[in-house]
RNA sequence: GCGAGCGUAGCCAAGUGGUUAAGGCAGAGGAUUGUGGUUCCUCCAUUCGGCGGUUCGAGUCCGCUCGUUCGCCCCA
């Protein structure tokens, strides 16, 4: 192709999907705000420091994902490649933790990754997440959970299923590094080339390898549940109770471990079989540490994002996306008569109906066929014959029922018109 | 970064060495110069992602390249 087109791993969201998206949205945005969470936008590039420190350098997302780029003034910036780390600046940089209590935060918005593309994943992709800070009650991990799963539920989604895990505190999970280590060192022949790789860098990640051989090696590695402190196994209990409590079906996942080093305790995936390879649609957890990482006050967190690309497969999977219809489709010909429809669509439209103006200035005909293609309730039609004396064709297209009427009275009665339009829609 | 598959019109496609690149959908015009969803007619790829090679001859074979899809890694 000669042609520009868009960039590997971006794609254009054409009209015929945003009102999936748009319903995504909406249905998130009234659960969020029943659930007294409030909107934050924050940029899309940030300095890469931000990243690299709330991420952890050692991840596979901060080491080799990251779209970073020195502007004009020779500072190095970075893309987002997620969301929490920028809203945990805004709470720190605005002072958030000092209007006391607990900040329900969500956002949506597009995040970059650099990645080969495949099915579910794209270099830029959309999440929509939330964040509580300020709260170390497990209820607020459980609450959490509860939304994000309302939210596929309302969305009509079906067999997702729950993995649920704790990996404890830090001083947990260092013994539980160590123990791991200790295990796998002498089956090192046995992993996979990553792994072994792993094994001294970020060998939790070793856990979720899909490699059979390696997977082998692991039924008899040491389970993290049994590494967490007395506490932290009091919270992981606390948490499961209440999730119990809720009616949230989960299960537990000793293996889930997550790939940004924030987080502490609570982590979680809620999956899908009809994703292919990248079955996660949402993802999360609590992340205690990662506020005083970034410079701010001591502050417990949870939170979560959904792939929004990923939910929208799943939602299409359901029902294909419908064309939103209009009211009246306009069709007019001759001079005097195009330049009244214009005016007609306009006064149509500001007495909330919506209309579609027909511009081609074909013959009648053609314009009747895209009339009824379009999927309009009804037709108007405004000739030379209809200019000349003011009126207006009002043809109902599923009877094909048409009568002449004044154009001023067509706009003076619009709650009988409306009332004509549905009974008009409802009619088989 | 690695592996595999696939690139023929806006979309879905047939074609696997001989040249006039099927067909369908969509689109444009007409039969019907002011009445749709049916029907009928006409038009709609000097060219097969790009470049180079083999051959008398390439959409078809080979090489490279770009794009895309799926998988690995990793993640939402």
């Amino acid at each position: 192709m000669g042609s520009i087109q868009a960039l590997r791993g971006t794609r254009d969201i054409l009209p015929e999907e945003t009102s999936s998206w748009q319903r995504v949205e909406s249905v998130a945005r009234s659960i969020l705000g029943r659930a007294a969470y409030q909107e934050i936008r924050t940029p899309i590039f940030e300095q890469t420091d931000l990243f690299e420190r709330g991420i952890g350098e050692a991840t596979d997302v901060v080491g080799k994902e990251m779209y970073s780029f020195k502007d004009r003034g020779d500072r190095s910036l970075t893309l987002r490649p997620e969301g929490t780390a920028g809203v945990v600046r805004a709470f720190i940089e605005h002072g958030l933790y000092a209007q006391g209590g607990v900040q329900r935060l969500w956002y949506t918005g597009p995040m970059f990754r650099y990645e080969r593309p495949q099915a579910g994943r794209q270099r830029q992709f959309h999440q929509l997440g939330v964040e509580v800070l300020g709260s170390v009650d497990p209820r607020a991990d459980a609450e959490a959970i509860a939304i994000a799963a309302d939210i596929l539920r309302a969305l009509g989604l079906k067999d997702l299923h729950l993995a649920l895990n704790s990996i404890g505190n830090t001083d947990d999970r260092q013994a539980y590094r160590q123990a791991l280590i200790d295990y796998l060192t002498p089956h090192q022949a046995e992993l996979d080339a990553d792994s072994r790789d792993r094994l001294s860098r970020n060998p939790l990640r070793i856990l979720d390898s899909k490699d059979v051989g390696t997977q082998a090696v692991l039924q008899q590695a040491p389970n993290i549940l049994e590494y967490l402190s007395p506490a932290s196994q009091t919270r992981f209990e606390q948490v499961k109770k209440l999730l119990d409590t809720l009616g949230v079906t989960y299960q537990i996942d000793a293996r889930l471990v997550r790939g940004l080093d924030y987080y502490t305790h609570t982590v979680f995936e809620i999956q899908s079989d009809n994703l292919g390879a990248q079955a996660t649609v949402c993802a999360g957890g609590r992340y205690d540490g990662l506020v005083t990482e970034l410079g701010g006050p001591a502050t417990a967190a949870v939170g979560w994002a959904i792939g929004l690309e990923r939910l929208i497969l799943l939602l299409q999977q359901l029902q294909p996306s419908m064309v939103t219809k209009v009211d009246f489709y306009l069709v007019s010909r001759g001079e005097a008569a195009e330049a009244q429809a214009l005016v007609l669509a306009q006064k149509l439209r500001q007495a909330e109906f919506s209309v579609e103006l027909d511009l081609s200035g074909s013959a009648f005909g053609k314009q009747f066929k895209r009339a009824d293609r379009s999927g309009a309730v009804a037709c108007l039609i405004l000739g030379d014959a209809e200019a000349e004396t003011q009126t207006v064709q009002l043809k109902w297209l599923k009877t094909g029922d048409q009568t002449a009427i004044a154009q001023a009275e067509l706009l003076s009665d619009p709650d009988t018109l409306r009332q004509q339009i549905i009974r008009s829609l409802n009619a088989s």
